[in-house]
DNA sequence: ACAACAAATGCAACTGAATTGCAATTGACT
DNA sequence: AGTCAATTGCAATTCAGTTGCATTTGTTGT
């Protein structure tokens, strides 16, 4: 009860001390969504977080129109980062803070991996020269991964 | 009229036979969509797109549903490419051949620049260590344009 | 602990881009 | 010209996300 009451002690505290220092109030539905995005990464859709809530046990089940009023609100705060695929549903990572990455998306199962560095360098690609100020970009790479590749190849 | 003729002489027929080449019929709204992406580059929606042929004396005028059709088609045979910039909707854009490129968006005024350059090497950057095949990416760029800049600071 | 008030939530209705079913039309071959 | 598959138009539908509004909840001051 000691160990496990301590694995989470730290989480119980960090996710309600992040949303005070964001200036919102401490309520079940985000503090859930925090602890789906820090424990399981993700990046989620609003549809897999509300899954998520809705299975039997969880106390912290909402609508999902609160899901996505939250994690705009998130957005706009800096907590965390919207992720596009260019699938048509949207999503979500926690942002922590100067660690910025890139994702690579299996084209056959879906997966994503992070990627441990970024190749794009906003400063000096050729932006200064254009006149523009305050570059930021997004980048995706999409590919087929080691075992759906595998699976290709023996068919 | 000899050199009117002349200048969109090669266009009428240059875009019939791109049709014929990727096994499509020609119809009136298939040329007329070709012609818009190949005279004024874009990217432009489908909503952009269709005003433009519903002008007026636009004898090219078809409807929205045609033009999604089209464009979908026209992406998956490779002659088009989709632009995702993440604000809802999608832009198409004529396809050169072996011609790879990105776009920086004003966040201000929205409008959209191409980048002559692409800083990025799917060959070379971690993937063959990671195991994914078949890479590419996609990669855009938002930032304030000079003149947005310029009046901003004026403010 | 309690009152008070802004913030947050739930529900229902709505929006806007894109898709689908189906009947009518049209372009490309003989 | 005649045939047939491809294409188009229209209406209805889907799907992610948003908005309005009444109700509930968290926080703050007493």
């Amino acid at each position: 009860m000691a160990a496990h009451s301590h694995s989470h002690g730290k989480a119980t505290e960090e996710i309600p001390s992040m949303l005070r220092e964001a200036g919102l109030k401490v309520t079940k539905p985000r503090v859930a969504l925090l602890q789906i995005m820090m424990r399981d990464h993700g990046p989620f859709t609003a549809e897999e977080m509300h899954e998520r809530l809705s299975k039997p046990k969880n106390a912290a089940h909402c609508d999902l129109v609160t899901i996505y009023r939250c994690l705009s609100k998130f957005e706009s705060l800096g907590l965390v980062t919207r992720c596009d695929f260019g699938d048509g549903t949207v999503r979500y990572e926690i942002l922590h803070k100067g660690h910025h990455h890139h994702h690579i998306i299996c084209r056959v199962c879906k997966k994503v991996e992070p990627l441990p560095e970024c190749p794009v360098d906003d400063r000096s690609f050729r932006f200064p020269k254009m006149g523009y100020k305050e570059v930021i970009h997004r980048l995706e790479f999409f590919g087929v991964c080691p075992s759906c590749h595998a699976q290709e190849t023996s068919m």
